[in-house]
DNA sequence: AACATTTTTAATCATTTGATTAAATAATTT
DNA sequence: AAATTATTTAATCAAATGATTAAAAATGTT
């Protein structure tokens, strides 16, 4: 098995690094000070720019790296020929809420930058065709023919597991507030629907 | 009827709070400019501290009455004791999606400034009181005592509802690049939602 | 060890940015 | 109209911020 180690890798510009990921992830690109990236990785603010060239760059590649990482799950998932569209529901929803309970702020991170440069990065990534040309979305229309699965626009299906199993990440200040959860209240509850998403988006595409 | 017009108010200080809206709803906060907000409205910068004293007191007024007028609907149509529960979905949904085609940037904006300051505003909002107390609420445990909708928290329809009508605004971008679509087909899309969400609801109440 | 190269530091720059000031203009009151 | 008050402007300030520089320290090479 290629079984590579994440490797604790300690040197400078692997801690500026991380810890621009931290802050960038926290506060986004415009809240982020070059001085709060430097103290969280402990180095002098000039080295920064001597490995980095400036806050732009950096970001650009921890940007560019977080939406690989995010993305990587559906893009994996979607594709494997094996598993039926149920497993593959499953499988999507219970690794996206695995991944958000361990990094909850990327989906508010992702969101709030895409909205600054939108269409180069997602073009980039080639979400289009991985998306939409995916084994996922043959065998949905498949669902279709077959008459197992209400005539939708799959952009419809894909909103609705995303917003299900994202949103409340997004918006768990609200969520907390008006359930009065403590942090761990919230994760039981988002926990739960791990289970609870696939039998309701089941529903949803039996809906008529 | 009490049909109190919009009135195109041109005071200086209402020209400075609408550009601060402006401004403020697309790039956020931290990257909002003083000067940005004072070309919008066009005036003199000096201005906008003569009537408002500071930026973060003018943002406190823009954020402040962005979310009151953002959660005006919940807490009309969850406190209505005339509505069926089925008839409150409907209502929900429509509203939102009608007001989210209008104003697509004020979700984006609010959930990424409550992670700024995320307790107090919604404390003071009253939040947790408005949705929890609301007729809405009891109409809800009732069904569940009836039979008549599967025994789950009530947070979870309130993240599924949001999740599934407020999510595609936020994630907009990448909606549109993964569904070519342009800005006009992406609003078709939405006013879909306006019927599809409320049957989606009402399959997912259902589920055993 | 001597030299060259890479990495790190402290100091400093130049711009940006939120805010203030003092003077000019406009509106209101007497 | 004169005096008073409110609004607006242009100029400027002080602090914050991204970036650079020159020298020091550490590391690698011969």
């Amino acid at each position: 098995m290629a079984n590579k180690k994440p490797m604790a890798d300690d040197s400078t510009e692997n801690k500026i690094k991380k810890a621009a990921r931290t802050v960038f992830h926290k506060k986004g690109f415009a809240a982020t000070r070059t001085r709060d990236i430097a103290d969280e990785a402990g180095i002098n603010l000039a080295l920064l720019n001597y490995y980095f060239r400036s806050k732009e760059k950096l970001f650009d590649i921890i940007m560019l790296e977080t939406m690989q990482g995010f993305f990587k799950s559906v893009k994996d998932v979607f594709n494997n020929e094996e598993n039926s569209l149920e497993n593959k529901i499953e499988l999507v929803v219970s690794n996206y809420i695995d991944l958000l309970i361990e990094y909850p702020e990327i989906p508010m991170f992702l969101l709030s930058e895409l909205r600054v440069h939108p269409d180069e990065l997602i073009a980039k990534m080639g979400m289009k065709e991985i998306i939409m040309k995916s084994y996922f979305i043959k065998q949905f229309q498949q669902g279709i023919s077959d008459g197992k699965i209400a005539p939708i626009n799959p952009l419809h299906f894909i909103m609705n597991v995303m917003g299900m199993t994202v949103f409340p990440f997004v918006a768990s200040p609200i969520i907390k507030g008006i359930g009065h959860l403590s942090p761990k209240a919230f994760n039981a509850l988002m926990m739960e629907r791990k289970a609870l998403i696939p039998k309701w988006i089941k529903a949803i595409l039996k809906t008529k």
